[in-house]
RNA sequence: GCCGAGAUGGUGGAAUGGUAUACACGCAACACUUAAGAUGUUGUGAGCUUCAUGCUCUUGUGGGUUCGAGUCCCACUCUCGGCACCA
């Protein structure tokens, strides 16, 4: 008998299969669709059409191409590839590709230490891994490979990026990055260990460079909303809304009072917009009110204002104003402009800049063209206005939101400014009055709360110590009493990292000595605290602080003794806003908490909340407050997308800055920017990337003006790469798009996309808001590109740890595969656990052995099939073999791999008992087992006389008929216990059945009353008996 | 702390509310062998006993619903994963 050589019959197909292509999938394949009716896969939303197969995409994470294949790769490749072949002999037309998320760090690691070029060191990367996955025997349609350092790819990823850059979702922005001083280079989050540098082990930094950003932001709801309607875990979708972290709760206002009456006083600047005038909208009415607040206003009338000239107007303010650093210059609509045109042209530093309702960009849409946009330079330097005015603010007319709310909060960005977005009395603030604008005006600190129902509670107020605001009041000599003290804390706070600030729990802070803020219910004045719990990032930056309501609150105020207050609920349900309050001391809260909670009863007709820290939970105190003292406001964690790298390997960023121009996207025809030569990769001293050491290339025109210019010389984080690669596989060798509309309807959106748990944040919420982009632009057909989700499991070393060169318990695939062949450990894989669910298995090396076995006897059973032709069924074979059909069929659509495989060792087990199996019905076997161990099987076929390859053969049937059994075996209960078991012909009816099992268990019946008796039919018979 | 998932033999795991522990690994005995390995056969949840076609217990713990619960409900314990001063 010959010898099962998994070596050479694997070597054999492998070849095979790579010269007659039988994997390359067409976008379209002829023939009938045919799938059996019980594979989920086919949900309803079909891509097929008439006598055509149905189309399916299967969709794995491509691979870095690190240089290796581990056994992850392995589960993540070869078990999937299981689902893939079956659902093609299931008559699918199934793509399954593969490509290499190839730009990235580790290349660039590589190459400053040995000198090599990244390029070189990917390539050799690629091409050793091809031939790793090949041994696996998978069935990736390699026609369609995809590399995203190639340039043909990643033209584009720039293409693509520009498109964003153009509707306004790709912005700079001042960020703090992490700086290593020693090594004079931006770090990566992961090559910061412990605050320190990876390379030198000196202190990290943080240092504020200009950064690209992504308003993945802009589509947070989005991303939130459609989670709904995919067929995914719910596990996962869930992790996705806690990572964007929507919460819905208000802005309030408090309005601050300086002790110092001596204090310098704002003075503010009015500038009309556009056939306005200062008598016109609200202008005379805001006057009016701040000079009767005691405030100085100027309230120019510009001229020309039908015809409006950029210069003239700017030079009349400038003529005939008084303006100094206490100024807070407030421009509407186009005044807006003037304003902003005027601080460029005096230079110095004011008390702030107010911009209502600003219209300002001559590319800003759905307006008439207007006489004055030609006589208006539309170039604005925002990083100068940014550095000069104090108080940056700008205001949006909820009115307003469809056609200027997104370029608004676009400006408010560049010009990192506060916006205030409130109803207008009249669209645009053409009202008489606009309170809004005033109440803007006035000193305060606004605060974000999800709890607006206890702001009677409220007894203090918290900035974070990173909050602008604070930066302005400390410009101000003796505004302050305590200057010395709170700069000494934000000096400290700015040096600790963000690792410190979480770790170090205790809390502190500061109070900021002459100053109060008014709790706008109690009319009460509170202290203003800066303290490192509150994060300067995260709603205003500032928040009212309710200890009776909230542990961090309560920790603090009892540190530093401050009122704690509680809000009582019954009261705010009755008569809200005229709710008693009740003061609690520190004191008396702390015995309520040795009490389990429960507070002492207050007095006359108050009621007590009892829950510790539970406050009120009234959904009406909430929504009657914020319509009476706030803003209703939706506040997310999610924060932009960072995506420009000081890094060398990566995707040039295609823009070009121009002095004059600003920055401008590269013209289509100019991509792709391509990745220039440098000598070495090392990063550039001020923190460039090493694009920048490439003096020539970074030398560009404008492609505005074609005046001299500058490229950008980051690079473009990896994510970017993979957020559309999949679109590329329908269209990989597109030279005109980067996949045309009718590929990608052929297979988008993905019928299921399998991955590891650790990119259900990152590159699956990164994919899902590109992909939304990209359908706004109307570039994709619709806005969630993967139907069905499934996370992978861990695979574990045989110690049950994570596989690690230090812990000495990588498995080597290579290796096994070399002793035990590629068909035993791809089904070693698939029978380890069920692929559907995510645990963590540990590679078990004598499971790997078992698997063997059960090949090595499908192997012997083979052989001696072959032998005996003359039998072509066996009749005790088939009903198992029609039941294992079924089965089979059934667990590959669930991804249940594990126990399909266990039905076909069942299987092989009766075989085996019964002696013999027929020609007929082990070419049946062989199929069941072909998806998992396609070489074994494709060379047994072979030998029995076929001549085209199994994976081309159509999956069995089975006979409905032939799946019972003459005979069923019914467990005899009484009272629910079993208590024996009998059988009877399959067709028994109850009577038949009673009888037989009240024969079986006579003895334990005898004697007693049959209450009750409950038939299962082919199931049970259970009989309750009295008093038992 | 918050969110999510889970807990079944020595191990990985299997079970539409219907005979818990399929399948595999491991282990034991036997066969073959000088021996080991490989292979095959048989056995293998725990305990009790009169050693059987016997009894009792058993799916993290405690309750509940049901003729019947690993599965459904309530409470708790523990494990793993993610987030974490997010107001």
């Amino acid at each position: 008998m010959k010898k099962y050589d998994h070596k050479a019959i694997e070597r054999k197909w492998q070849k095979y299969w790579k010269t007659s292509k039988i994997y390359t999938t067409p976008d379209k394949a002829p023939g009938p669709a045919s799938a059996p009716p019980s594979l989920k896969a086919t949900d309803g939303h079909s891509k097929a059409t008439a006598g055509k197969k149905e189309n399916f995409y299967l969709l794995v994470e491509f691979p870095y191409p690190s240089g290796n294949l581990h056994a992850g790769h392995w589960y993540a490749f070869a078990v999937p590839d299981i689902l893939a072949r079956a659902l093609r002999m299931q008559g699918k037309n199934v793509m399954y590709p593969i490509g290499f998320d190839a730009f990235g760090l580790p290349a660039e690691n590589a190459a400053i230490k040995n000198k090599l070029n990244p390029r070189t060191w990917t390539e050799g990367n690629i091409a050793y891994m091809k031939k790793q996955i090949a041994s696996m025997g998978t069935s990736f349609d390699w026609s369609r490979e995809v590399i995203t350092c190639n340039p043909d790819y990643y033209k584009w990823t720039q293409w693509l990026f520009l498109q964003l850059f153009k509707k306004g979702l790709a912005y700079q922005k001042e960020t703090a990055v992490n700086w290593c001083p020693k090594d004079k280079t931006v770090l990566a989050n992961e090559q910061v260990t412990d605050g320190k540098c990876e390379r030198c082990d000196s202190e990290v930094v943080q240092k504020k460079m200009l950064q690209w950003n992504i308003k993945i932001t802009d589509y947070a709801d989005r991303l939130i909303d459609d989670l709904s309607g995919l067929d995914w875990p719910e596990q996962i979708k869930e992790s996705q809304r806690n990572w964007i972290g929507r919460s819905n709760g208000a802005e309030i206002s408090f309005p601050i009072e300086f002790e110092n009456k001596n204090a310098p006083q704002p003075n503010f600047l009015l500038l009309h917009g556009y056939k306005g005038s200062p008598t016109g909208a609200f202008f005379s009415w805001l006057k009016r009110e701040l000079e009767s607040k005691g405030y100085a206003v100027q309230a120019p009338e510009l001229p020309n204002t039908s015809e409006p000239k950029e210069y003239e107007q700017v030079k009349y303010v400038f003529d005939h104003c008084h303006i100094d650093e206490n100024t807070v210059i407030i421009g509407h609509s186009l005044g807006a402009v003037v304003a902003m045109k005027l601080l460029q042209k005096i230079n110095r530093p004011v008390g702030g800049l107010v911009l209502v309702a600003p219209a300002i960009d001559s590319a800003f849409a759905n307006a008439e063209p207007r006489t004055y946009w030609k006589d208006f330079s539309w170039d604005i330097k925002y990083d100068k206005l940014k550095t000069l005015a104090g108080l940056r603010l700008v205001l949006s007319d909820a009115a307003e939101k469809g056609k200027r709310g997104a370029y608004i909060a676009h400006l408010a960005d560049i010009l990192d400014a506060q916006i205030a977005e409130g109803k207008a009395n009249e669209e645009h603030f053409l009202g008489a009055q606009e309170p809004l604008v005033l109440a803007q005006l006035m000193p305060r600190i606004t605060v974000f709360t999800t709890r607006p129902d206890t702001l009677f509670g409220a007894t203090y107020v918290v900035l974070a110590p990173e909050h602008p605001w604070v930066k302005r009041a400390l410009a101000h000599q003796r505004l302050l009493r305590n200057e010395k003290e709170i700069g000494r804390y934000i000096a400290l706070t700015e040096k600790k990292s963000d690792m410190d600030r979480q770790t170090n729990k205790e809390k502190t802070g500061v109070r900021l000595e002459g100053v109060d803020a008014i709790n706008p219910a109690t009319r009460e004045r509170i202290p203003v605290y800066i303290a490192d719990y509150v994060l300067g990032h995260y709603g205003t930056g500032a928040i009212m602080a309710v200890p009776a309501h909230d542990e961090r609150d309560f920790e603090f105020a009892s540190r530093y003794g401050l009122p704690i207050r509680e809000v009582i609920s019954a009261q705010i349900n009755a008569d809200r806003l005229q709710v008693p309050i009740q003061t609690l001391s520190a004191q008396t809260r702390n015995n309520a908490d040795k009490n389990g909670g429960e507070l002492p009863y207050m007095g006359e007709g108050l009621m007590i909340d009892s829950g510790r820290f539970s406050g009120l939970t009234s959904q009406k105190g909430r929504e009657a407050i914020t319509e009476e003292l706030g803003v209703k406001k939706t506040t997310y964690k999610l924060r932009d997308w960072i995506v420009s790298r000081q890094r060398y390997w990566g995707v040039p960023i295609p823009i070009i800055h121009c002095g004059k121009c600003g920055s401008q996207p590269v013209g289509d025809v100019d991509l792709p920017v391509e990745l220039p030569e440098v000598k070495d990769y090392l990063p550039e001293g001020s923190g460039k990337s090493p694009l920048a050491k490439a003096k020539k290339w970074v030398a560009a025109k404008c492609p505005k003006c074609a005046g001299e210019a500058e490229r950008e010389t980051d690079t473009l984080d990896t994510f970017v790469d993979s957020s559309w690669y999949f679109l590329r596989y329908t269209d990989p060798n597109n030279k005109k798009e980067f996949a045309s509309k009718e590929k990608q309807a052929n297979w988008m959106p993905v019928n299921l996309y399998s991955g590891g748990a650790e990119h259900t944040t990152m590159h699956l919420l990164y994919s899902r808001f590109w992909h939304k982009a990209l359908f706004d632009l109307g570039l994709v057909g619709e806005s969630e590109p993967y139907k069905r989700r499934m996370n992978r499991s861990l695979i574990l070393g045989p110690d049950g740890q994570k596989m690690s060169k230090s812990r000495g318990n990588v498995i080597d695939p290579d290796l096994v595969v070399e002793r035990l062949g590629a068909d035993t450990v791809r089904m070693y894989l698939a029978f380890i656990g069920p692929y559907n669910e995510v645990s963590s298995y540990p590679w078990n090396p004598d499971g790997v052995v078992g698997i063997r076995r059960f090949l090595e006897r499908v192997w012997r059973m083979g052989q001696s099939t072959v032998d005996s032709p003359q039998l072509t069924v066996n009749a005790n074979i088939e009903p198992v073999l029609h039941r294992t059909v079924k089965k089979i069929g059934e667990d590959i659509a669930l991804l249940k791999f594990n126990t399909a495989i266990s039905s076909l060792m069942i299987l092989l087990n009766a075989i085996e008992k019964e002696g013999a199996i027929g020609q007929e019905q082990f070419g049946v076997f062989l199929k069941l087992l072909s998806p998992f161990a396609p070489h074994i099987t494709e060379e047994l076929w072979h030998e029995a006389g076929n001549k085209s390859s199994i994976h081309l053969e159509k999956w069995p049937v089975f006979d409905p008929a032939l799946l019972r059994d003459e005979n069923v075996t019914i467990a005899i209960q009484i009272n629910g216990r079993t208590r024996g078991e009998v059988q009877v012909p399959t067709d028994s009816d109850k009577k038949t059945v009673e009888d037989a099992a009240l024969a079986a268990v006579g003895s334990r019946v005898e004697g007693k009353k049959i209450l009750r008796t409950i038939y299962v039919p082919s199931r049970l018979v259970n009989f309750v008996l009295e008093g038992e």
